[in-house]
DNA sequence: TATGAATGAGAATTCATTCAT
DNA sequence: AATGAATGAATTCTCATTCAT
């Protein structure tokens, strides 16, 4: 039961009534509203990762590469489902505070993947040494989240996977030695 | 527990005593909630790109001195104030998708400054001609927009204007020729 | 934050789960939750009274000791049961009007044991004659009632059956001629 | 506004009602359902004990007056008002543990005043000094709680006010040496 | 008989908005 | 123009009850 279907809109009668199902039901599978939203992207972000790292050894001494499977799986991954990404984009940020540190938390693991490309490519001499890492990290995560927001804001009419190549070329330059 | 607020962000009451005024006098200014967060970003990026728009010309042939002049005085709007900066990185996110338009159309003499500045860049032959503008675009945007996000979420202890360079750096560098 | 609790008191899945079954089954033996907790002080009082009927005849003509068998199994029955001692003295108080009648009709027979006790007291010369002797019922159920809701609110750490005499000291005094 | 009419019934919706004020109304003057009760249970006996206190001294060689003076008060403060007397009597009793403790913390001052009387009582030798004090403050207690009940179920319809002899009467002598 | 997933009515609470002063 | 008390719609969440299996 549950999970097909979408689950726009933020009040939960909305995502009961999108998932087929009572009020009631929600709090049959979710603790409260935030335990949804934290377990879509909990689930989200563990997919990508665990995707990931299985080509990221083979990949080990391409960072270029490596980068290039991240924006990829990440765009293949909210781009396949429109709702899962309305989800992310959208109703993730109509949350207070302490909801913004969980989400945090939760991306880490897949920021930590960026981050340690970057470190890679600075070893290997593939990007510049002189780069700030942290800003190249949130360079990197920036244009995938604007990305995607401004793909579902515009109503998804276009292909997300169509952006992989044009959006790694900006990045590997912005890093590039 | 989430929605124990019935919008979301701050109360009115918060934004009329933070003004030092009633809450009913937030009435007499403003038609709505949704009136006063508009008009603070429409002040806001107004503001921006005003201060920008004194600088361009004399940027003219200068794409990369533009791009700085761009990210020094978004950096600095925001920077120089919290209340300012949470409102524009999570107050205005806490709005459904009609909102969301709206702030685009507000957003766009920003990001056609941008887009303006790319462009100028290309013909001059400074960044490359093979870039997808578009992506650079919000490659720019969403670098800004994460950076001034994640200080916000951080409690602000940095300074903002620190990181004017260093962002800069990978900005160009992805755009260079 | 209160009225988290749709009704008040145990939630019928919990009386399931301490009888071993399912939620449903409860409904195949009571016609709803009224009427479980209607049905558990009915066949406790019942058995109170019961049991306090046996020794009755043999004590018609000593009424201290009948008053003193009266408080006995009161506190022992209740006493001896944790669980049960809750529901009459703590979820069944979280009751609306009409229930609180129905509540009233169970206790009759205890508490006509109690008038008749006293009567008895009365003709046989060994209480007061110029005691009111619906007031003299109301300390004697008034004493048990906040003698046991003490005993459960304190989380039944003492023994109940160690104040059956002291509290028959008191009643006793307070009746006696 | 608020406090004069009645605030029967469980439900805030009704409490607001009856005080002829929206929901929401309610939450201006008190922080939650919780509050409401609490709120008249400490003024109701803060009073009671503000106006035994003032007769305490006169009264204290003179503990059988003193026990006295505390029924009356009690029976008259609660007698005067069925709104209150319900508050205190039927809906206070539809809450959860945590809310009993809180209560009981309540109301010990008055507790304390019984135990007090109680305690003078013996060393003037006036009340037998081999009752169980904690018995006897209960049995007090419970008498006055019990007979404030079966008054409120009765529907109010005799004066509380012509009980304060009779349940004189059948205290102290439970208590007399 | 027994189950327990699903239901949906009902309760507390928040807060944008109004309006009498 | 300014106020802020009052409103009530909207939202989350609980739990008694039902019913298909």
């Amino acid at each position: 039961m549950m999970g097909e279907s979408g689950y726009h809109g933020a009040p939960i009668s909305r995502i009961a009534r999108e998932a087929g199902v009572a009020d009631g039901t929600v709090y049959l599978y979710f603790k409260n509203k935030e335990d949804i939203l934290i377990s879509i992207l909990r689930v989200t972000i563990g997919d990508i990762v665990e995707q990931i790292l299985i080509q990221y050894k083979r990949l080990e001494d391409k960072p270029i590469d490596a980068l290039h499977a991240i924006v990829s799986i990440y765009f293949r991954t909210l781009g396949s489902d429109t709702n899962l990404a309305t989800v992310t984009q959208v109703h993730l940020r109509q949350t207070d505070a302490e909801m913004r540190r969980k989400i945090g938390e939760i991306m880490r693991p897949f920021q930590q993947i960026i981050a340690k490309t970057i470190d890679r490519g600075v070893e290997k001499g593939v990007f510049r040494e002189t780069i700030d890492r942290r800003i190249a990290r949130r360079m990197i995560f920036g244009t995938l989240d604007e990305t995607v927001t401004a793909w579902i804001l515009s109503g998804a009419k276009y292909d997300l996977i169509s952006l992989i190549d044009p959006v790694c070329d900006v990045l590997v330059n912005g890093l590039k030695a």
